[in-house]
Order: structure tokens, then sequence, then C-alpha cells
DNA sequence: TGATGGATGTCAGAAAATTGTCAGCCGGAA
DNA sequence: TTCCGGCTGACAATTTTCTGACATCCATCA
């Protein structure tokens, strides 16, 4: 899972952004409104976490002009405190959720948890399909009920797939999503953790779709 | 488990962080209203301990505040003796609890004990995850029925894990959590202390999430 | 006041796990 | 058959975590 956090305070940018990578997220900052509208217009997130007060262009025409350009990535706004009014405007600019600061770092990690989680249209802290199950509290992955063992990045790896099964999902989107936009890898490493991949969780797992990508299908289809 | 005491005569506040502290506890104090408001609001406590009679902002006020910026904190009132105005004011202002003046310091630490554990959403005094059980009331942890001896850190180190059973607890939040404010430590003095727990409850209790953090499985998932 | 013992942080090195790369293989499609 | 995308297994660099030894600090007690 691939977020953009827009924010422009350093010292507050390095602490959140380190929460959500410890969150097993891959975190991409920026600093002002122009970049930040230029990189939710351009760039595919899995997120956004935005804060209102910005350089350059404020948060909110930032997120109306993405939302009048047919952008639906979910956005989390860290708004002023108890600031009433720029939180219904956020809502009216196309918010998906508000925190108010300053907040508590875990509860930023779990509105970001659960706003993901809804944008897959899933409600639940436990993802299922065919044999296996994510459960993102736990942050582990189970075969047939037995709990597997998985390295960060594999975790990351079989979450967005779960988060988007029945979807194929090109490789370029991929590794898009599990590296920074700064350390991209080659195509190569990615079927390498695929292969590891399939190893822990069985060959029937994650299908290829030869010059597409990999699926992990939903039964329910 | 990190407390915040709210309490501006300094005796009685020396005499409460003792107790808590004995009680394994970590403790920040402050002394008045408006200190205390801004430390609940930015910083991320386990409960609150708010006398109500303060310099600068009244305890009310204070706790009317937090909750109005949606600060879910568990929150222990302590009122002025039989005072029922105060008393039920102090409920509606969203206090989970409340302890008249002057009170025994058992008194205190059991409702704190009791409050804690209920945001856990833990009804009962003992917490158990596989071999493990805590008894909070009796500050001791038994493997198998078997008491262990652990030294003070170990001891909020492990309580801190089993409140939150079943999740994964990454590095700083534990480091957060089991050390004041202004001492932090390393991440490695936390994993020496990792260490010397294993030793003591078997190999099999605190998992590694390379990559993630540390968590003690809960047996019903 | 100095000795004693436990608790805990620090450090450096060991051990283990993660992950990218490479070189070659395989199998499906045209 | 040939080509191309994908798969494999081995390997090495890197990162993370674990260890054990040692240094401090602090409380207690003679």
């Amino acid at each position: 899972m691939r977020l953009l956090l827009v924010e422009d305070e350093p010292r507050i940018a390095a602490d959140i952004a380190a929460t959500l990578e410890a969150g097993g997220y891959v975190v991409e900052t920026v600093g002002d409104g122009e970049e930040a509208w230029f990189r939710g217009d351009t760039e595919d997130y899995d997120l956004i976490v935005l804060d209102l007060g910005l350089p350059k262009m404020d948060g909110l025409a930032v997120l109306k002009r993405w939302r009048s350009a047919g952008r639906a990535v979910p956005v989390l706004v860290l708004t002023a405190r108890g600031s009433w009014p720029e939180r219904v405007e956020g809502i009216d600019a196309g918010a998906d959720d508000y925190l108010p600061k300053p907040f508590r770092m875990e509860e930023l990690l779990a509105r970001v948890r659960a706003l993901i989680r809804r944008s897959a249209g899933l409600g639940v802290s436990v993802i299922e399909a065919g044999p296996l199950s994510l459960d993102t509290r736990q942050m582990r992955v189970k075969r047939d009920g037995v709990p597997i063992m998985l390295s960060p990045l594999e975790y990351r790896l079989v979450a967005y797939l779960l988060h988007h099964k029945g979807r194929v999902v090109s490789g370029s989107e991929l590794i898009e999503h599990l590296y920074g936009d700064d350390d991209a890898r080659d195509i190569n490493a990615l079927e390498a953790v695929v292969k590891r991949l399939r190893k822990k969780l069985g060959p029937d797992t994650i299908e290829t779709r030869r010059g597409f990508g990999y699926i992990i299908a939903d039964e329910a289809s």
C-alpha cells in the first residue's frame, strides 16, 4: 500500500511517516499544495493524508481539484483542532475522514487502516479469499486457518492483492505500491517475491495472468 | 502503561504518583489546567487522573475540551467529598469514573486498574493469553500457573502487550508507553528487555514480527 | 559510609532473515 | 520451432534482531 502524505511541517511529517511505515505502508511525503496536487493527480495512491494548512495552494483547494478531476482516492484530512467550519468544508470538499490536530499516532494509524479497508469495499479487519485470510490488525495471513510467517515485503504484497481480490493487478502497479517512488525495483525482484510467497501460501493462491499480471481470485465470482 | 496525573497540590501529587508507580505505571504529573489540557491533547496516555480544583483552567473545563476534541482516553476524576453537583457534572463532562476525596490509595489504584482493563475491552482482572496469565491486581504474571518473578520494567512490558494481545505493537509504541516522556530509550534497550523476558517466560510467548514489532498472540483468532 | 545486589542501559559482534540479482530454464502462443 | 514472458535456484549484500558481557545507577543494609 502506497500513501501520499501532504504536510509542510518537516518534523510532524517525519513523525507521521515513521508511524505509517511501521504500519507497513510505503509513504511518500510532499510539503506544498502544488506538488501535492500534481502527485495526487498523476500518481496512484491507496490513500492520501492531507494537512490543510499548506504553502502555495490550500489543502482544501487541492482536494477539490482532485475530486473535480475525478480522482477517487480515499483522503484523510488533518484539520486544525475543533475547527468545525474547516471540518465541514473538508467533508463537503470530498474528504473521506478527518482527524483533528493534534492527534495520537495510533489513532491516525487506526483511521488509515479503516479507510483503506473501507475503500476496498470491506468492512471488517479480516479479508478472506479462498483458503486465505488476512487479519490487518494482527498483520497475519493464514492459509486454511494456519498462520503463515511472512516477511514484511511478502506481507505487503499479499495484503495488496487481497485488498484487490478478484482483479488482475499488473506488475508495474504492484511495484508502484510496494516500493517507494525513489527505490523502484526490477520486475524480476517482484517475481522473486511472488515465488517465495507461493512456496509459503501454496501454488494455487496467486495466479498469473500471462501478459497482464497477478490475481488472487475471489471465490464469489 | 503511561498515565497523566493532574493535581496542583505537590504533596498529594507526589503521594499519588508514588502509589501509581508502585502499581507499575509510568506517571507524568502536571499541576495546572492549561498544561494538563495541552498534554492530554497532544500525548498518548492510557489513562488520566484528573483533580478538579486547578489553577489556570478548571478540571471540568479541561475534561470538556478534551472530549469535544474527540479524545477518548479514560479519565478518572478526583472530586471533593460528597460534592454531588461536582460529581454529576463530572460524569456529564465525560469522566469515566470519579473518586471522592479523601480516598485510600488502594482504592485509587483499584479504580485505575479497572478503568484501564475496561478500556482494553477486558472486563476481568486477569488477562490470559496462551500459557500466560496476568493478574493486574496482584501484579503477577504466571506461565502455566507458575508465578514468574519479573522486574518492574519487564512487568510493564508484558502487561502492555497483554492488554493489547493479538495486535502487533511497534517498538516505538512500546517505548512511548514504557518510559516517561523525558527519558526515552534506544530500541536496543527494548530488545534487551524482551530478551530477558523471553528467558523468564519462555521463548514461545512474545513473537517478533520482523520489520513490524512484537505481539503476544491471542489464542482466540 | 561503604559494600552488596538487583535492575537496566550500552556496546559490539553474532546470528538470522530479508531481498535483489543473475543466469539459465520452461512453456505457451504464433 | 522460435520468441518472450515468466519461473527457478543459488548466492551475496544488507538489514534487523538477538546475545552476552560489561558499566551504571540506585536502594538497602550493616
